[in-house]
DNA sequence: ATACCGACCTGTCAGC
DNA sequence: TGCTGACAGGTCGGTA
């Protein structure tokens, strides 16, 4: 589900409304639980720790865990899968269904991550999370030309690919290479140098805008507060297929490339 | 190296 | 009303 501007946004609210919190508790579902590392580990970690920085790397929110006993430097990395959702709550309202963990927090409050579809994992590490993968919001056009241009899958294949590039996913996938004029299926080495600056410059440009907007709320999407983002709502491509091109008016056209849903424009895009 | 497919899960929506 | 199938923001592993 969420993609960087949405784990961006909900890493945000974190960071203000919870650090410096300290959890007291810790709450973990049963079965077959979305974990990385062990149920034990994760509240031997969180417990009694007090929450320093919170923010996002590729997909990821990480918090940073300040521990009173063990001195350790920790982090509690959180992958929101496609369903995911953390969100701030007063324990009296009600947990709601696929609730897999909660962490009760000296303020008063609570933070639940809930999951229906259980695609999300939690982690508990050492400090020093960098990910797998460049930051599109980061990297040099320099680095990113050098990236792609000698790869020969798909170009839109690439941009998922999160060991290259960390953060982009489906939706701003399409809309990057709409707004960069160039097709999902073209092979990346047959992108000129420009068309690969240019694509550079429309990753960032996308993503700024959606993190301005508070994401994209497709379907429950919603950030810590539980409210949704705006960003579908500027969506040129994505979920426009049989829709006029803004742009030309050409019918918006749907495919599947590297098995996802894949949206362009065929006069717009080369 | 790359592409496709199924798996992992649940919910929702369109169509019948 | 209820059933069935397709599809969904992500990732992984197997196979050709």
């Amino acid at each position: 589900m969420p993609e960087l501007p949405e784990v961006e946004t909900i890493a945000n609210g974190l960071q203000t409304r919870v650090s410096g919190d300290r959890i007291e508790s810790v709450w973990l579902g049963n079965k077959p639980e979305p974990l990385k590392s062990s149920s034990a580990e994760i509240a031997r970690a969180l417990e009694g720790a007090r929450v320093g920085q919170v923010r996002r790397v590729g997909k990821h929110i990480v918090f940073d865990l300040e521990l009173a006993r063990s001195g350790g430097r920790w982090q509690w990395i959180v992958h929101l899968g496609m369903t995911g959702r953390l969100l701030i709550a007063n324990p009296q309202t009600e947990l709601p269904k696929h609730t897999h963990l909660v962490a009760r927090l000296a303020s008063g409050r609570e933070l639940r991550f809930v999951d229906p579809r259980r695609f999300g994992r939690l982690e508990v590490r050492a400090a020093g999370f960098k990910g797998p993968g460049a930051e599109p919001l980061q990297i040099s056009a320099e680095d990113f030309v050098g990236l792609f241009h000698r790869r020969t899958a798909y170009i839109k294949s690439l941009l998922l690919n999160q060991t290259l590039l960390q953060g982009v996913g489906n939706i701003y996938a399409d809309e990057s290479l709409f707004r960069a004029g160039v097709r999902p299926r073209r092979r990346a080495h047959s992108l000129r140098r420009a068309e690969l600056k240019k694509l550079h410059a429309r990753v960032r440009e996308v993503l700024k805008e959606a993190i301005a907007a508070g994401g994209s709320s497709v379907s429950d999407y919603v950030d810590a507060d539980g409210e949704a983002g705006f960003f579908q709502l500027q969506h040129r491509v994505y979920g426009r297929q049989g829709e006029p091109c803004l742009i030309c008016g050409t019918k918006i056209k749907k495919i599947i490339v590297a098995g996802r849903g894949t949206h362009y424009c065929p006069t717009c895009q080369k």
